[in-house]
DNA sequence: GCCGTTTTCGGCCCGACTGTTTTCAGTCG
C-alpha cells in the first residue's frame, strides 16, 4: 500500500473515531499522522522495513504498528472492524455544513440515516425535528446544505475565488468607518484550490453593524448563513462561501494572522506562544499570568515577539516554516518581477490561438528578455502537433524574428510527447536542432505507477530533454494526475541535472508545491511556465509564482529568472 | 494516540455563532 492510500485510511479512521465519540486528541493523532504520511518524501516502504516509522514525530508505537500493517499486509483489521460499524456512505454526511460527528452519530443511531439520499428523504418527511438537539431550523439548513452540494462543487480554482474575493472586498470597502481590510485565508496563502473566502476588516465598534449589513446585503449574495456582531458568513450566487470578520484596529494584526491560517500553522504558533509564557488568539498576544497584552502594530511584530522572523503567508502550512523562522533560515522567496521570460508556450503552429510574432510581442510588453516556444510534437494529433517540415518552417520564422528583435530572443523549443515506452517523439537529429526540449505525457494515462514512473524516468535520462512538463498531468477539480512516483522522478532529475516545470495554468499548478520543496532540497532547478495557448495566457506565470513561493523557491532556484546571457549558457547555446 | 530540559501521567489552541436549550453542546475555522 502506498503513502496516499495509507494516509487516506488514517484519515478515515479519524472520522470513524469522531463518529464513535472517541477522545478528540486521539482522533487528532490520526488526522495528524495522515497529514504527516502524505507529506513524507522518503520511501514509506523503506521506513517501515527499517523500523524507523516510529521515529517520525507524531507517530508513536500504536500508529507505527498500524501503518506497518497497512504497508506490508495491505490491510488493517482495526480499520475493517471500525468501518463495519457504520454504513459506507456515512462519510458523505461530513460534507454538509452544520453536520459534525455528534449529529451524524445521532442521525444514524436514532433514524438509521447513513447516506445523503437517506438524509434528504428523512428531512422531506420531517423526521429530524423531534430528534433531541435538532429542530425545524436545523432540518431546513441541512436541506439547504444538500441542495447547495448538488448545485455547486465545494471548491474553486484560484483565479475564480480571487476574482470573487476582490469583487466583494471592493464592495465592503465602501462601507463607512473601515480602517484596514484584507483578504485572508487560503487565498492569501495562495493555495491551488480555494474552499472559501475570508475577509478581515478593522473598524470602531459603532461602525461594525453598518459594515456587516453592507456585506450581507451585497447583490452577489445568495444566502446569509450567519450574521453576528463580529462575524458573518454568506454564500454567493456563484456558490462560494465568504466569511467576514470585523475587529478593532489594534486587533487587526492578530486577526489577520489568525484568519490567514493555516489552522495547523496557527496551532503551532500558539504552542510557541505558550513556550514564551504567552497566549495567542485572534485578538492579541497576552501574558499567561496576568493577561497583559503585548502590543503589535503589524503582523510581522507578532513573529518578532515570539522570536521568529516574518513568515510569508504562502509558507504557513506547518511544513517546517516555524522551525526555519526560529533559526532565521527562511528563504528569500521569488517574486513576480524576478521572471525574465518563460519557456512553455504554444502558437498557431500547433493548438495556440496567436501567432509566433504575437506571442513574442506580448512577451516584450511584459518586459521579458526572452520567450521559449514549445509547440506540440508530431504524435499529438489532437493538438495539431508539428511535423518535421513544420519544425523547419517554424525555425526559419524564429530566426527571422530574432534578427529583427535585437536584444530580445525567441528560443525554439518543442513540447515533445513522452511516448508509451518513454521515448521521445522525433529522431535524435531533429531533437538536437531544438534550443531545448520540454518532455510531457499526453497519452495513456492509466498505466500503473510502476510503468508510468519507468516511462518518465526514461524520458528524463534522454540527453535532449531539458525539462519535464506538467509532471502528473492533473487537472485540478476534474482529473487526478496519473499514478507516478514523484520522489523517484525528482531524484532522477537531480541525478541527471534536469529541470522540472511548474506548469502555471491555474487548472494544473503541476508540480505541486509540496513536491516543489522536495525538488529544491534535491537541488533540482525549476521552470515557471505558463503553458500559454494565447497572449493572455502568458500572465498565468503569476499563479506559478504563487506555487513556487509555497514551495520555498528563491530566484536562484528558478531557471527563467536568469538573464538572457545566462540562460543561453544554461541551455548550451 | 502522542509526548516529555515542568517526563511516564496529564496535558494536548482558542473563540464565535447557531439552534436548541434555559445554561450549553455542537460545529466551524
Amino acid at each position: 500500500m502506498n503513502k496516499k492510500e495509507v494516509a487516506s485510511i488514517l484519515e478515515e479512521i479519524g472520522v470513524l473515531l469522531e463518529l464513535k465519540g472517541e477522545n478528540p486528541f486521539k482522533t487528532r493523532a490520526y488526522f495528524n499522522a495522515a497529514r504527516t504520511i502524505s507529506g513524507l518524501t522518503d520511501d514509506l516502504q523503506e521506513r517501515v522495513e527499517s523500523g524507523e516509522i516510529g521515529a517520525i514525530k507524531g507517530i508513536g508505537k500504536a500508529l507505527a504498528g498500524k501503518i506497518t500493517a497497512l504497508v506490508t499486509a495491505g490491510k488493517l483489521p482495526y480499520y475493517e472492524e471500525l468501518k463495519a460499524e457504520f454504513p459506507p456512505a456515512i462519510f458523505e454526511l461530513m460534507n454538509i455544513p452544520g453536520l459534525g460527528p455528534k449529529k451524524i452519530k445521532k442521525l444514524y443511531d436514532a433514524l438509521g440515516i447513513g447516506s445523503l439520499v437517506e438524509l434528504e428523504y428523512a428531512c422531506n418527511e420531517n423526521r429530524l425535528v423531534d430528534l433531541e438537539g435538532f429542530g425545524a431550523k436545523t432540518q431546513e439548513n441541512i436541506l439547504k446544505g444538500i441542495d447547495a452540494r448538488k448545485k455547486y462543487s465545494e471548491k474553486f480554482h484560484y483565479p475564480v475565488a480571487e476574482e470573487a474575493a476582490s469583487h466583494i472586498h471592493d464592495h465592503i470597502r465602501k462601507a463607512k468607518g473601515i480602517e484596514r481590510s484584507e483578504i485572508a485565508g487560503s487565498l492569501r496563502r495562495r493555495k491551488e484550490i480555494i474552499g472559501d473566502i475570508d475577509i478581515l476588516v478593522s473598524a470602531s465598534q459603532k461602525d461594525t453593524a453598518g459594515i456587516m449589513k453592507r456585506f450581507t446585503s451585497a447583490p452577489v449574495v445568495e444566502r446569509v448563513i450567519a450574521e453576528g456582531k463580529t462575524k458573518s458568513s454568506v454564500i454567493l450566487k456563484s456558490g462560494i462561501n465568504v466569511d467576514v470578520r470585523v475587529v478593532a484596529d489594534k486587533e487587526f494584526p492578530f486577526a489577520l494572522h489568525y484568519f490567514t491560517g493555516s489552522k495547523e500553522h496557527n496551532v503551532q504558533m500558539r504552542r510557541i506562544a505558550k513556550e514564551h509564557k504567552l497566549k495567542l488568539n485572534e485578538y492579541g498576544l497576552f501574558s499567561e499570568s496576568n493577561d497583559k497584552p503585548v502590543s503589535c502594530k503589524e503582523e510581522k511584530d507578532i513573529f518578532e515577539k515570539l522570536g521568529l522572523v516574518y513568515i510569508p503567508p504562502e509558507l504557513r502550512e506547518d511544513n517546517g516554516e516555524i522551525e526555519a523562522a526560529a533559526k532565521k533560515k527562511l528563504p528569500e522567496l521569488i517574486e513576480d518581477k524576478d521572471l525574465r521570460g518563460t519557456f512553455h508556450c504554444h502558437t498557431t503552429y500547433s493548438d495556440g490561438a496567436n501567432t509566433l510574432k504575437e506571442m513574442a510581442d506580448a512577451a516584450q510588453k511584459m518586459k521579458w528578455q526572452y520567450l521559449g516556444i514549445a509547440d506540440h510534437s508530431q504524435s499529438a494529433q489532437y493538438a495539431r502537433g508539428l511535423s518535421k517540415a513544420d519544425v523547419k518552417k517554424q525555425r526559419k520564422e524564429i530566426d527571422l524574428l530574432n534578427k529583427a528583435y535585437g536584444s530580445f530572443r525567441i528560443f525554439h523549443g518543442i513540447e515533445s510527447d513522452i511516448l508509451g515506452d518513454g521515448s521521445l517523439d522525433y529522431d535524435d537529429k531533429t531533437l538536437s536542432e531544438f534550443d531545448y526540449v520540454v518532455a510531457s505525457v499526453h497519452s495513456r494515462f492509466k498505466m500503473s505507477e510502476f510503468e508510468m514512473t519507468k516511462r518518465v524516468l526514461k524520458a528524463i535520462k534522454n540527453k535532449h530533454v531539458a525539462v519535464l512538463g506538467h509532471p502528473t498531468g492533473r487537472l485540478l477539480l476534474s482529473r487526478a494526475g496519473y499514478q507516478i512516483d514523484l520522489v523517484r522522478v525528482i531524484d532522477a532529475a537531480s541525478d541527471y541535472g534536469k529541470a522540472i516545470e511548474i506548469n502555471s495554468h491555474p487548472y494544473r499548478l503541476d508540480l505541486d508545491w509540496r513536491m516543489v520543496k522536495y525538488a529544491k532540497e534535491k537541488g533540482v532547478k525549476i521552470f515557471i511556465n505558463p503553458d500559454a495557448h494565447n497572449t493572455d495566457g502568458l500572465a498565468d506565470v503569476r499563479f506559478g509564482i504563487g506555487i513556487a513561493r509555497k514551495g520555498w523557491l528563491e530566484p536562484g532556484d528558478v531557471v527563467n529568472t536568469m538573464s538572457l546571457r545566462d540562460i543561453e549558457k544554461y541551455l548550451g547555446l
